[in-house]
DNA sequence: TTTTATAATTGGAACGTTCCAATAAAAATC
DNA sequence: GATTTTTATTGGAACGTTCCAATTATAAAA
């Protein structure tokens, strides 16, 4: 049985040298596995790291070689399942390569964010993942060039930064999900939720508009509802539509939240979703099979996003010289219930 | 303009010092604020740290006072809401006393979290919060001790380790839910979901005896039924006790996730939730209330159980000979439409 | 003024590691 | 057995900070 030292005073790399009779250099040459020691010494000193409960101190080596294996995560929004999942993704990949990850949650507020991401440069985070708060302006960012620091910019695009970024393909997929809807023959069809100012709102926009104009339908901008990216926003926006004297017949929703608020809200005016009206949302979170009807949306698979931040934050910290790198993640349709396509095949069908 | 050193030779202390024309001991003490320094030198150091574009390293200062301000955030299923919402509470009382967190999650293995809790003390996390995987024995968090690391077990209670602790109130809030069902006039009454080995399971299996036996009802054990925590678990589970001969009015479930699958399973099966059969959850995740029909659940507000236990730990960090301490979080009833206690009012009324 | 007390400042020794140059031990060559 | 080569091991100087004891500058008291 291990008999760890006395409580407090921590063990260091000379108490272990002491205790097995070598030098501090040669447990730092076991505990680095750089030089060459016979095994048999390498044995012992195991050993006796292990009896004397050691644990290695990599504040004290980083001190020597600045190789912190640490990397930060700064989340906007962490309480939306599509980052919770994006977060996953992020910290598995960085676990398997020996990386240990903080984690910051800023709630939106730029304010937060520079707080964090001050403390893990501090505490020497080797880079960071940030999935920017909504007001971030490109030049918070521009301490990373000038400190050397990797610096990856996440889901929400943040223009005249030139990070390495990874984001999902936002137009693309808002114009398929749009062009489904237009497929089944919806021809007034709105846009809900998100913010204009937000970056992904207007990828996600132009979209919609692009397929809109695309099959020749008149856009009307009464249509066109903002709200906060929340399943209360998504309510109010659609109950602002729904009190419309002109109603669309299917709507196109900012993302998987403000979807299922709106669906919520459909409900609430005594609409059947699926078939009195569509909704289609975006991200495709776990939420989105979950609720009924199930939501037609579109997947961009927060978790591979996650690893793949993750892969190329990584790379970037161990080639500092090398070009800023971009993936945009495939944005593919989920069709479930909540469009009506699969009422409308039933009825083809009999 | 902060006119930044060249990009990579990190500035230290002492370049500061010279830039500064003073020592770096009076630098380190307008650092740290704790000498007497007069109040132009200091205004004059912090110019200068800006104009230099200097970081403060706390890998260095903590290898003389050991006063890391990180703590472990060891989370075994960041995929479940009820986590993610754990974690943010977590987070947010950390980061206001000036403490960042490392997170990490374990998908359920004892291995990972062995390692990352390793890599935590490594990197000097001064504390952990840990929801313990699965199957973690007591014994493997018995280096805390012995390392005069602040640990703190949350959610799960794990018999054996005398650590502080924070879960919610699972036996309560469990016969509470279950009398609810008992005043709505159910007798044959079913407990759903999680496997036996789970100690949360035990309690809130504890919780439904109780309030069974205390309502006189006889409880039959065919239906107590175990499965993954999960939808397709909860899925399954009310599959099987669907296909029983002699069918309960009403379902406990022993979390939101499973009642949610076990209301898909009971409308696949032609019921309607609320009307021809009672189903309640556990935990008030966000998903409980988006659901159709909303989950009549026991909320156990997750980002307040997270601000406690940081709170908790903070203050063991703090004053290391202290007790270990528990807090048992409030667990109330939230009455939805699953439960049918709302038509039933309706029928009363009308 | 001189003395005494107080406020500011400072060099140098830690802290636990890595790395380099130097040495010691072992193995291979002559 | 003497020499060279290779393999193992080692002290000591960093790394960027804090802290202590010592020093110097300033203010208050005499």
């Amino acid at each position: 049985m291990p008999q760890p030292q006395g409580s407090k005073g921590k063990v260091t790399i000379i108490e272990i040298a002491d205790a097995a009779g070598v030098s501090k250099s040669t447990v730092s040459l076991v505990l680095t596995g750089r030089g060459a020691v016979k095994p048999e010494t390498r044995q012992h000193v195991l050993q006796t790291m292990d009896r004397l409960g050691y644990v290695y101190n990599r504040g004290a080596a980083n001190l020597r070689n600045a190789q912190s294996r640490i990397v930060g995560l700064v989340l906007n929004d962490l309480s939306n399942p599509f980052f919770a999942e994006f977060a996953i993704g992020v910290e598995k990949v960085l676990q398997m390569a020996g990386y240990v990850a903080f984690m910051a949650n800023t709630a939106e507020s730029v304010v937060r964010q520079e707080q964090v991401m001050r403390m893990m440069r501090e505490h020497g985070a080797g880079g960071i993942i940030l999935c920017p708060a909504l007001d971030t302006r490109p030049e918070h960012l521009d301490w990373a060039k000038a400190a050397g620091t990797a610096l990856l910019v996440a889901i929400r695009r943040l223009p005249g930064a030139d990070t390495s970024i990874v984001v999902p393909e936002n137009l693309l997929g808002a114009s398929r999900v749009t062009r489904h809807l237009i497929n089944l023959g919806h021809e007034r069809i709105a846009f809900l939720g998100g913010m204009h100012s937000m970056v992904v709102r207007q990828e996600r926009h132009g979209g919609f508009l692009a397929a809109m104009e695309a099959a020749g339908r008149n856009v009307d901008p009464a249509l066109n509802i903002e709200s906060m990216p929340t399943r209360d926003g998504g309510f109010s926006a659609m109950s602002a539509v729904l009190s419309l004297a002109d109603r669309p017949t299917a709507v196109v929703c900012y993302n998987d939240v403000t979807a299922i608020g709106a669906m919520l809200a459909a409900a609430r005016h005594g609409l059947v979703v699926g078939r009195d009206i569509a909704i289609v949302g975006f991200d495709d979170t776990s939420e989105a099979r979950h609720v009924s009807p199930a939501l037609t949306t579109v997947a961009v698979d927060p978790v591979g996003l996650g690893e793949r931040a993750a892969a190329l934050l990584l790379k970037q910290i161990n080639d500092p010289a090398a070009e800023p790198e971009s993936f945009i993640g495939p944005a593919h349709l989920v069709i479930r219930e909540s469009c009506g396509a699969y009422q409308r095949a039933l009825a083809a069908a009999g």
